[in-house]
DNA sequence: GTGCAAGCAAGTGTATACAGATGAACTCAA
DNA sequence: TTGAGTTCATCTGTATACACTTGCTTGCAC
């Protein structure tokens, strides 16, 4: 198990606390607002950075970033309701999930994609409709790995926009953060050239059933592209926890 | 607008903070656990005694249960992660739905429910079956709505349970908590003695597809059972919305 | 009465205090 | 060297302190 709370810390500092705003502005991109520190540990968890089983202590958290236990204790809280960390004797832990559960995370995923695709072919306007071709075509012209990884991730994101629910966006971006800790070990898969093209053809697709409104075609190849992306998923999460063996 | 913060108050008390034993009995059933003032709180938003509206100010909270602000905080940023509540300006604000957002987590429900069963039907054990057939049973012995709906509720929660999917389950209770809120504007509705036999046989049904093992049945009569559940719900919204004003 | 501004009560976020709990390190007899 | 007991540093939950904000009230000129 990993045992690291971090990035490297700016230095040993343990005076009381010392409100140098300097100091403040170098070690972090703080914009201030309250909830601040929830969107920093949150990107540091789904950016990989801070992986499955990485101890977040509260004092540590807060002594790297300069505040009191209170704000990052907030910050811990909703990120174990998000279901990113959970409780541990001391401190929080970043989940760490087997298979199994990645495997009921993606069939969640697949109910609630495809309802999305299915409301999208109903309900989706023409501009609605306009940016998921303008996005499609953006991913179609694109070669860099991490940038088609964006793209593909909007395409999605204007999906369920045109879909008009956002109930089922926002529990899609919760269960997208849940994989998204796990894209170190499953990207090498999903970046292979020819996923990429079958991505785009498998998108061209539902992209033709929501225009001509077919909500049961769009519902099916969403389904039919989630199951192949799930597969592709587990097949590398396999491999890689093998290597780890 | 409602601007009840609760209950009535135990009694006007000013004093710092007495941590008597005697008075921390008398006015809660605090197991003590940390957390447990977000299940008191949740509860009192989910049985409706706190219905949509009702204003939660963390100063009246923490002198109503004798704590200080922390956990009361604490569990109010939770109950905002569950979309129970969201940030007012000052305090926080029991969350009021329209029509077409109950419209959204119905269609999210069927979503993820569908899957659910389907999954029932491919992965249940023979005791989830038992477990579903003692459920449904008690269920169609029972004539007191209030223990019909609770009994409706564990037959729907058995079910998750047979699907083996906890994030399903996790999300469909979420879902749940999130209507049951307007319980008290729908449940009229639903609790007419002819809905009532309905709710049985489409059980039935899923039931009957569960058992066979029929994965396609399975899903098609649960949304079909939450599609009508669904109407009804919002027929009764509809109503009453009409009545309020 | 009406409108405006000063004052004030009460809320907000965050820091800190403090009393337990707990796990790791340390001691010492065998 | 080992294993049981003891210390101790540190973490946890909760209470409290404090500075800042905000919106209501009050009083006064008109």
């Amino acid at each position: 198990m990993t045992v690291v709370t971090g990035g490297p810390r700016p230095q040993e500092d343990h005076s009381p606390r010392e409100r140098t705003r300097e100091e403040d502005v170098a070690t972090s991109q703080d914009d201030g607002h309250p909830g601040s520190h929830y969107n920093r540990i949150r990107q540091s968890i789904v950016s990989g950075q801070a992986g499955p089983g990485t101890v977040l202590i509260p004092t540590v958290l807060s002594t790297q970033y300069n505040v009191s236990r209170t704000p990052v204790r907030e910050a811990l809280i909703r990120l174990e309701q998000d279901g990113l960390v959970e409780r541990a004797t001391r401190g929080y832990v970043v989940r760490t999930r087997t298979p199994e559960e990645i495997l009921e995370i993606c069939e969640a995923r697949i109910a609630l994609e495809s309802s999305a695709a299915q409301a999208a072919a109903i309900r989706r306007t023409e501009l609605d409709l306009a940016r998921l071709v303008h996005v499609h075509e953006s991913t179609a012209a694109t070669k860099d790995p991490a940038e088609l990884r964006e793209l593909n991730h909007l395409w999605h994101v204007a999906l369920r926009e045109a879909g008009h629910n956002t109930t089922i966006a926002e529990l899609m971006d919760r269960l997208d953060a849940q994989l998204k800790v796990y894209d170190s070990h499953t990207a090498p898969a999903t970046d292979l050239p020819d996923n990429l093209s079958l991505i785009l053809e498998e998108h061209a697709g539902i992209l033709d059933a929501v225009r001509r409104r077919d909500a049961g075609a769009a519902r099916d190849r969403m389904i039919a592209h989630q199951s192949r992306t799930r597969d592709l998923r587990i097949g590398a999460l396999a491999r890689s926890g093998r290597a780890a063996h």
